[in-house]
DNA sequence: GCTATTTGACCGGC
DNA sequence: GCCGGTCAAATAGC
């Protein structure tokens, strides 16, 4: 009799409201053949699943569900209960070369445990300090070398994407050999995590920039970390992260990179152009590491907003944020 | 006041 | 010795 659906279906409904945007989404892309189907990032509608797949992680998490994933993921899918079909073949392994099973793909996400994958050869706290010396005012520059390039890949993208992760810039540099200077930025988890890349604009026209990494995240994924917000009482890590407690938190300090980012810009032939080690980070599997739509805020402070603005970003933007308020507003989250 | 970015200094691999 | 990568003080922004 109550027309109360307990939150969990209601939120089963939004995610098919929101397949359907996503199919709208999909549309706009491959009409204008944006994307590179079958490049690492995959289709634009597997882009967009990986995207729903966000958002069904956010909201199981917020539930309490993380179980019912499966069902959801048929749900995505389009299979609805059933086996096979693929009503969406994403467009595969998100970058995961292991490919982890068949179409693991898109957003088994929160589940992904970044492997340990920080050699020794990366630099360590004690290596740092046991920097000896003798008459030097400061420790700047007081570190280990990274020896290789190992454990390292690069991308190639017009626009710098958001790759699912925050960085935080540690330096620049002005480099012999390139036109531009270097910008490097490390996890913003410097402690929990090692990886790093750095930022390179190697052509001007159309701007072009080389992203280079190194090193694989070994802290939490988003996923993982909304569901700490969710469940946190820190205030500090919940700057960080969408906040469903309160609208405000949607303009925190730091805004979120997904939000802010739908604005930067979001379009991005973004796909892998070289992979050093025949490597994908694992955290490659991470949706939010497949979102190579969006770009953090900060990250863009290197580089003046030199890049040319699609103009279908406004169109994506709309689509996705008001699915996003609709969200927000229903479940008062 | 806290956090992120900038920037010059410093280190070490090549 | 050169040059790329990182540190950390200074500065900016919120």
């Amino acid at each position: 009799m109550e027309s109360v659906l307990p939150n969990r279906e209601r939120a089963m409904e939004e995610l098919i409201q929101g397949r359907e945007l996503a199919s709208q989404l999909s549309r706009i892309f491959e009409n204008r053949s944006f994307l590179v189907d079958g490049a690492e990032g995959g289709s634009a509608e597997g882009i967009v699943n990986k995207i729903l797949g966000s958002f069904v992680n956010t909201l199981l998490i917020i539930n309490g569900k993380e179980s019912d994933q499966e069902f959801v993921s048929d749900q995505i899918q389009g299979n609805g209960s059933g086996g096979g079909g693929s009503g969406v073949s994403d467009g595969g392994s998100g970058g995961s070369g292991d490919g982890g099973g068949a179409d693991s793909s898109s957003w088994d996400a929160n589940h992904v445990h970044a492997a340990p994958a920080i050699t020794s050869e990366d630099y360590t706290e004690e290596q740092i300090s046991c920097k000896s010396t003798s008459t030097f005012k400061d420790r700047r520059g007081s570190y280990k070398r990274r020896k290789t390039l190992q454990n390292s890949w690069t991308r190639d993208t017009p626009a710098l994407t958001y790759d699912g992760h925050e960085w935080r810039k540690y330096g620049q540099k002005f480099i012999r050999s390139a036109k531009h200077s270097r910008n490097y930025f490390r996890c913003t988890h410097k402690f929990e995590c090692k990886a790093t890349k750095h930022v390179q604009q190697i052509q001007d026209h159309p701007p072009l920039f080389r992203t280079t990494y190194f090193g694989n995240h070994t802290c939490k994924d988003y996923l993982n970390a909304s569901e700490l917000v969710l469940n946190s009482a820190s205030p500090r890590d919940s700057s960080k992260f969408i906040c469903f407690d309160n609208a405000n938190c949607l303009t925190n300090k730091q805004e979120h990179p997904f939000f802010s980012s739908f604005k930067e810009d979001m379009p991005t032939t973004d796909h892998m152009v070289k992979s050093d080690h025949n490597h994908s980070s694992p955290c490659d599997h991470l949706v939010s590491n497949d979102l190579t739509a969006f770009e953090s805020s900060g990250l863009m402070s290197g580089f003046s907003s030199s890049i040319d603005q699609y103009d279908y970003d406004e169109e994506f933007s709309r689509i996705v944020e008001s699915y996003f308020e609709n969200e927000v507003s229903q479940y008062g989250f």
